[in-house]
Order: structure tokens, then C-alpha cells, then sequence
RNA sequence: GGCCUGGUGGCAGAGUGGUCAUGCAGCGGCCUGCAAAGCCGUGUACGCCGGUUCGAUUCCGACCCAGGCCUCCA
């Protein structure tokens, strides 16, 4: 099945094909390591990772590449304000990113270039640009010419006439045009810095990622990928400076934004302090429910985080999660199959909207199924379907059991409660067992009573 | 001000020129000691005004509203 794709290049759905029909390059805009990452950060790598899923299947190899900004004016703010190393800040964010991501469901890239590791590259690439006559240095900075670069503005629909008339951007003194941007900057000695052509500097944070994704993934890539709010300036930019570093050659074929995440909604972002960070949710909801709540709307679609969502999402995932409890004697491969509506909605510019409703299908047909064979394909179908969009990864009863919020989880305690109760139930004590079920749900814990016996799970919320 | 998205039933959210989205919630029923879960049934939804059309939520135009980018930002 053909798999199309949004470019915002062409602002159209277009089938996608590698240049390389054996192997597919795709490029992620990564975090700057500064803090904690807040859950619209979180969106990109969520349907992407979805997104690199579906490639692996239709594709032999895929080179995946999600960068870590390691150097940063704001990186260089927070190490002064401790008083550290900017190691410290970003190591340890770092691998702060990397757990939540993980938490998250979301598959390590293949490469996950670091910009401090790549500052011979940087340098390599800003002195090609400055040889071919697209940069020039002034005063220990070196500068991008946006006027050497005709097809600026392209990506984002901006002509570069009116872009650099209007003047909210910087107009250092060193610039030739207000448009111009910072490939390197000088660095005081209580800065990070290295030796360059131009003195001890930092590079400026668009080329980090030209160089690294020249590094790993070649001159010309086929996927580029990021928030819609780094269209512009940050990938126009990044084409310029790859493209003219390149000989003229395309950057990245299929350019990909996702919509931001809301709150209330307005754009959830550090400017305006209406986060939400990972890390803190991962403390009171299930990973899963996240995932799937990032998952609810498409990509392109501004999506806003709420509560209700959250519960809501939950709620599904009990959901889908009870019909594999009731499966849980069924024996499935463990090469799953991707049930082929999904695989569908997913080709179709990752509409994963549709293909969550495809699997609530799916759930429906799992729990009515009858016979061996029937309950055999239908956990496959689930569970594969569930795989490609890193949902329903947990065992049942995990899900069932796992602590939640403010919620302790006494299993001993519950098992003597609900044997009591049992007992009860079997005395025909009724106003017994009740009580036994309020103080229970007084715990947090929700009862069912079914065919197999009692079961209990943690409410969730 | 410029550029760009989008406005779908109580909520979330796909999609389409002419029978169904889907989920959650609600309501009625079955089941249950009672619940829960499950099952069955249940909703004249497509911002506003024009236009094109035999027919528009879907195409076109104006308008209103919301959001994003234009500055660091996923």
C-alpha cells in the first residue's frame, strides 16, 4: 500500500518515495537540553515514531535521525546560573528527554547526533558557505546572506522583500541585511567556545542542524520533520544553508509539520509558562493514555490537552484493554500482522484518528469473537494494530494493577477483601459484600464481578 | 499589518458532492442479588450569507470567529 504524505512544501498530500528505493533518511528537529520537555514537545517524536513504524515495514532500511541541541545561549543561561558546566545541564537533561521519550513509547532513532560532536562539520559547512559567497564574517560572527539565497522564503510561503522590510528581527550593525542570520558567533572566555577561522565561538543553532543531518544522513534527505512553529524561521533556513552549501541540490524532499499542542487553547510553550511537562504527567497518568491522547488527532491538526482528554483516553484504553484480558489464554505469533484498515488510515498522510477508530473495530470484533480460531486472529489483529501505533504494550493485567495518582496498591489487602466478600456473596450477605465494595472503591479500586470470579483494577484519573 | 491553518452532533474527532465515521458521555432495555463490564436500541452535526449544481457539510466567493508563524519555541 502506497504511502502518501503531507509536504509542506507543495502544501499538498503527495505519494512518497524514497530517492533510494532500498533506504528511506528522515530527520527530526531534537530538543534543546535545558529543562524538563513539556508534552507539546512531545507530539513530534510521538507521530513520528509513528510515522518511522510504518516506513520500516515498506522500507529495508530507514536511517532515523533525531538531533540533541547541546549547545545553546540558553543552555549557557542556566550553567551560569548554577554555576556549572553546560555538561552538566545538558547530560543530564539529555538523558531526561530520553526516558520520557521512552516512557512514552517512542523507539530510540537510529542516530541521535549531539551539536557539540559535530563542530568540525559546522565549521566545514559555514567556511563552504562562505567560499561559494553565501556567508561572510564580521566583527567574530559569521552571517548567512539571504539574498544570495533567491528561493528563500519558499518553505513558508514568505517573500524575502516584504520579510526583511519588516524589522523585528535583530538589526546588529555586523549585518549586511536585517534577514541575515547568525551561522557563528564569538563567545567571551566565560562562554563555551571553539577555535574557529573567525576566533573562539559557538555555532548559531539553525546550521547545527544542516551539518548534523548532512553528517548522518547525506546531502540531500528524504523526510525533514518538526513543529509547524519552526517552519520559520528554523527549516527556511536550515534549506538555505544546506541547499548552498550543496551546490544548489535539494535539501529534503518531503518537508513534515506537525500542529501544535494547546492548552486552554492557546500553544502550550515555555514563552507563555502554560506547560505541562512530561515528566510530572508521567507521575500520574499511564504512559499509554499520553501516547494515545497525542495520537487522537491528526498531526497536522492543533490538538488540545485537557483533562477530559486524558480521562477519556484512559477510558479507551480500559477499554481495549479489557478485551485483551478476556484473551489472555490465547496464544498469537509474535510476528503480528498490521490489520490492513489501519495500515491504510496510516498510509493516508498518518491519519491516526482513523486508524484508532479502525481499532476500536478491531476491539469490538475481539470481544464478540467465538470460536479458537476467531479469538486467535481477532488478538492478532488487535495487537498488531496496537504495535504499529506503540499502543496496548503492556500485559492486561498490568494495566489493570498499576498504581495510579494518589493511589497505593495493596494486593494482599484487596485479596483478603475480596474473599471476605466472596464469602459473603456465597452466604447471600448481600449488605456484607456491599460495604466490602465501598470500602474498596474508598481504596480506589474498582470491582467487576464476571464469569471467571471477581476481578479489580486501579481506578485511574 | 503580512503569510498560513481551521470552524463537524453534549464532548473529542475523522471524512465525504447524493445510505454508516469512530470513541466518550446521555437515555431506554437485556443481563446482574445490586453494581460494573457486556449486549441491543436510541441523536433532522457539519460557523454565517450568497453562488455553482438535479443535489453541498463537502466546490467557489464574501463575512464572522479561533489558532499558528512573522522573535526563542516541538
Amino acid at each position: 500500500m502506497p504511502i502518501s504524505l503531507h509536504n509542506s512544501l507543495t502544501r499538498r498530500v503527495e505519494p512518497f518515495a524514497p530517492l533510494d528505493p532500498n533506504r528511506v533518511t528522515m530527520y527530526l528537529c531534537g530538543p534543546t537540553v535545558y529543562n524538563y520537555v513539556h508534552i507539546g514537545n512531545a507530539r513530534g517524536p510521538v507521530v513520528f515514531d509513528v510515522l518511522v513504524r510504518l516506513l520500516r515495514r515498506h522500507y529495508p532500511h530507514v536511517v532515523y535521525a533525531r538531533n540533541i541541541t547541546d549547545v545553546d545561549d540558553k543552555i549557557n543561561a542556566a550553567a551560569q546560573q548554577l554555576g556549572v558546566g553546560i555538561e552538566s545541564i545538558t547530560g543530564r537533561y539529555a538523558e531526561a528527554y530520553r526516558e520520557d521519550m521512552a516512557a512514552l513509547g517512542i523507539a530510540p532513532p537510529d542516530v541521535e547526533p549531539h551539536a557539540t560532536t559535530h563542530v568540525p562539520q559546522i565549521i566545514a559547512m559555514i567556511e563552504r558557505l562562505i567560499a561559494s559567497g553565501h556567508a561572510y564574517a564580521a566583527e567574530g560572527h559569521v552571517l548567512f546572506e539571504v539574498e544570495s539565497y533567491p528561493a528563500y522564503g519558499a518553505l513558508s510561503g514568505r517573500d524575502p522583500e516584504e520579510l526583511l522590510a519588516g524589522a523585528r528581527v535583530e538589526v546588529a550593525p555586523y549585518k549586511k541585511n536585517p534577514g541575515d542570520f547568525v551561522l557563528w558567533k564569538p563567545s567571551t572566555p566565560e562562554l563555551p567556545g571553539w577555535d574557529s577561522p573567525w576566533g573562539r565561538g559557538r555555532p548559531g543553532w539553525h546550521i547545527e542542524c544542516s551539518a548534523m543531518s548532512e553528517a548522518h544522513l547525506g546531502e540531500t534527505i528524504d523526510i525533514h520533520a518538526g513543529g509547524v512553529d519552526l517552519q520559520f524561521p528554523h527549516h527556511e533556513n536550515e534549506i538555505a544553508q544546506s541547499t548552498c552549501a550543496h551546490g544548489g541540490k535539494v535539501f529534503a524532499r518531503y518537508w513534515l509539520h506537525n500542529g501544535m499542542l494547546t492548552f486552554s487553547g492557546r500553544k502550550m510553550s515555555k514563552s507563555l509558562g502554560n506547560v505541562m511537562l512530561v515528566h510530572e504527567l508521567l507521575k500520574m497518568h499511564p504512559p499509554e493514555a499520553l501516547r494515545l491522547l497525542l495520537l487522537r488527532g491528526h498531526y497536522r491538526q492543533p490538538l488540545d490537552w485537557s483533562d477530559a482528554a486524558v480521562a477519556q483516553s484512559i477510558s479507551t484504553l480500559d477499554g481495549w484493554y479489557r478485551v485483551l484480558r478476556d484473551l489472555a489464554d490465547v496464544e498469537v505469533d509474535n510476528d503480528l500482522p498490521v490489520p490492513e484498515a489501519v495500515e491504510a488510515a496510516l498510509c493516508d498522510d498518518l491519519n491516526t484518528p482513523q486508524a484508532l477508530a479502525e481499532l476500536s473495530q478491531l476491539a469490538d470484533l475481539a470481544r464478540q469473537a467465538g470460536d479458537a480460531q476467531a479469538r486467535r486472529a481477532a488478538k492478532s489483529a488487535l495487537l498488531g494494530a496496537g504495535a504499529i501505533l506503540g499502543l496496548l504494550q503492556q500485559d492486561p493485567e498490568s494495566w489493570f494493577k498499576q498504581a495510579s495518582g494518589a493511589t497505593e496498591v495493596d494486593e494482599a489487602r484487596i485479596e483478603a477483601l475480596l474473599e471476605e466478600r466472596r464469602a459473603a456473596r456465597a452466604a447471600r450477605d448481600f449488605k456484607r459484600a456491599d460495604a466490602i465494595r465501598d470500602e474498596l472503591t474508598l481504596m480506589g479500586i474498582v470491582i467487576e464481578d464476571g464469569a471467571q470470579g471477581t476481578r479489580w483494577s486501579v481506578a485511574k484519573g
